[in-house]
RNA sequence: GGUCCAGUAGCUCAGUUGGAUUAGAGCAAUAGCCUUCUAAGCUAUAGGUCCCAGGUUCGAGCCCUGGCUGGAUCACCA
């Protein structure tokens, strides 16, 4: 049982005990002291005014009087107006060191039978272009929460759909028809999903020519935009995909496993990874049943030209177009099915996609369709939405090339990362794997944490140049603390120290040490917020915030060098457990920590 | 126009059950600290009308109302 809870229960008894009154729990606020007064957690007396018709102070010494006599480890009290300050002692705070230095996986919940199950969707590419910046948030995002959530002790099941069909795709397949000359990735060295995504830019320059060449015909220009033959043409192959065409199905399956190829790696290099993967070229019929058994029972309605609908204006919203007067399926359907399958063939208690805020309306449209088809899960589907990332230039724009593609993004990062290392003069004696190891390490460090930092929610700036930046708030500040951890502690080996199995609790500490150990105690309530917000932006803002902490311990206090051989085992300890709640924390953001750096 | 989201230092961001006369970090600026465990570090100075106006209360960056600014969205596209 935490301090925090033991001392709310007996604040209960507290106010019980002195004012007659039962309170709830749930009343007692208990706070970190703040650092310019005596003590290390606060209770907060303003809500129980009302029961000792006492002042502020009065009531906060009547309840501290209580406390120290009730409480075994806290040794004094202060009050401050309305807060009341309690001192713990130091040997409490040791012993909860010891605990979570001893156990596996601190802070972690275990998996156990009767898990809550949790589908996360993340990543869902089209297949006619690399990926981008806008991607590496999606992919960063979705692995990251889905750890957290293990974390939690939630059993998590990570499915990537990937939009391999409709007119975009039969775009690049006609350029490439058209204008590629037999290239393929082999003949040209590039990367399967750039060959494709260039010959998607062919596309839209050819296409823009012919609209100015209708346009200078004397056409309108709206008129021109749907009547440029190469549109009609890939319109025309999209109706031959659907319809079966085996040249054109055949080209399809080529160039898409070409795309297939490029995103694993780029998927590899990012370090995110899938249980299952969808397809929505086999997926994008369904939904229809379930549409048909929702217009029978009156749920929703079909326009005179035949063409079904939902009908939403009493959740505030308009109509929603499930089916098309041809009785083709769109986008909303396929939802509806793949998420009615999903429950289905895996049971899960709820559902995660992750997906930019510009769709935002379309998960709140899916939910209330859903939830007028009858089905009791629909409000445990989550749109985890998150913000765009801007440019310092403006916005990104696939079509006009302003894009920032992952590839390059991360191939540059490795490249700082080596220049700045060298320059330091770091790693010397690693051989050329190791280094490039570390390399990597730092750079996708400072990647991932640059973006993962961020609350999903917001828009978000990416500033090239200062995400290259390894000083202050950055991964590679964080991964160089563990590095320089390591570092002590090796040198402990090297002096034949014997590493202790946990510290004494009798010794005195400083408050800096005592608030490192305050702050580990909090790992774990930290990993439950994370989780319970999906938001790893929490646990990157609490492992800066550790290290920081644990810099100023490091720079003030000797470790390997402390002659009192007590203390010593004690700051051994100690670091080895910041240590390992940075390896773990950084583990749940999906980034490696090198041993040294 | 309707709906949703955001607005905190020059810039990028923290600040979640409303709590402490003094709202925090980093970057950029200035000034210091390497014969001592990794200086990718540490320390100090400076930098604020928490978008505006009301309201709620012992107390508001946080809650409520109204407004301003920026973004997203409202397709027989996905």
């Amino acid at each position: 049982m935490s301090i925090e809870s033991i001392i709310k229960g007996k604040v209960v008894e507290a106010v019980n005990s002195c004012y007659g009154q039962g309170i709830d729990d749930d009343t007692v606020q208990i706070q970190k002291t703040r650092r310019e007064f005596e003590g290390d957690l606060t209770v907060v007396v303003f809500p129980f005014l009302r029961f000792s018709k006492k002042s502020p102070e009065v009531t906060a010494n009547d309840l501290g009087s209580f406390l120290m006599e009730n409480i075994e480890v806290v040794t004094a009290f202060n009050v401050v107006k309305g807060f009341l300050n309690l001192v713990i002692d130091s040997s409490y705070w040791i012993s909860v060191l010891n605990t979570a230095f001893q156990s596996e996986n601190y802070g972690f919940k275990k998996l156990e039978a009767g898990a809550k199950k949790v589908m996360i969707e993340y990543s869902s590419p089209n297949t006619n272009k690399p990926l981008h910046l806008g991607h590496i948030r999606n992919n960063l995002l979705g692995y990251s929460v889905a750890q957290i959530l293990k974390a939690n002790g939630y059993e998590v099941i990570k499915v990537n759909l990937v939009n391999d069909r409709g007119i975009h795709i039969c775009k690049s397949m006609l350029a490439w028809l058209r204008f590629g000359e037999g290239e393929t990735p082999e003949s040209t060295g590039l990367k399967g999903d750039h060959l494709v995504g260039k010959y998607y830019v062919k596309f839209d320059q050819e296409y823009k020519k012919e609209i100015e060449a209708l346009v200078a015909n004397g056409m309108d220009a709206d008129e021109a935009k749907k009547q440029a033959p190469l549109l009609l043409e890939a319109q025309e192959m999209l109706v031959k995909w659907e319809a079966g065409d085996e040249e054109v199905v055949a080209l399809w399956r080529k160039m898409n496993d070409w795309v297939l190829a490029g995103f694993d790696v780029t998927y590899q290099k990012m370090g995110v990874d899938f249980d299952k993967v969808y397809f929505e070229s086999e997926t994008y019929k369904k939904g229809k049943a379930i549409v048909e058994r929702g217009l029978e029972e009156g749920v929703l309605y079909r326009k005179d030209t035949g063409s079904v609908w939902a009908n939403l204006e009493a959740d505030g919203l308009d109509h929603k177009l499930l089916l098309r007067d041809d009785g083709t399926s769109v986008y909303m359907t396929q939802d509806i099915g793949t998420a009615y399958e999903r429950f289905n063939e895996f049971s899960i208690d709820e559902h995660i996609y992750v997906v930019g805020n510009e769709q935002n309306y379309h998960f709140q449209v899916l939910s209330l369709v859903l939830g007028k088809l009858g089905y009791e899960w629909s409000n445990k589907i989550q749109h985890l939405s998150y913000g765009m990332v801007e440019l310092p230039e403006g916005k990104m724009k696939s079509r006009e090339g302003t894009v920032v593609d992952a590839d390059e993004l991360m191939d540059e990062m490795v490249n700082t990362a080596r220049d700045t290392s060298n320059e330091l003069g770091k790693l010397q004696g690693y051989s050329t794997e190791e280094a490039e190891d570390v390399y990597n390490k730092v750079a996708m460090g400072a990647l991932k944490y640059f973006i993962l930092k961020v609350d999903p929610k917001k828009n978000m700036m990416f500033n090239p140049k200062e995400s290259i930046d390894f000083n202050g708030n950055t991964g590679p500040f964080i991964q160089y603390t563990y590095a320089r951890i390591q570092s002590v502690l090796k040198k402990t080996v090297d002096e034949g120290i014997e590493f202790p199995e946990f510290a004494n609790t009798d010794i005195e500490i400083s408050e800096k040490e005592s608030n490192l150990i305050q702050m580990i105690a909090n790992y774990p309530v930290i990993i439950k917020e994370a989780g319970d917000t999906t938001s790893p932006a929490q646990i990157a803002n609490y492992v800066y915030d550790l290290v920081k902490e644990y810099n100023q311990f490091y720079h003030d206090f000797p470790i390997a060098k402390e002659e009192n051989v007590e203390l010593r085992a004690f700051r051994m300890v100690l670091s080895k457990q910041v240590a390992q709640v940075i390896k773990s924390g950084m583990e749940l953001l999906g980034i490696g920590v090198p041993e040294r750096m």
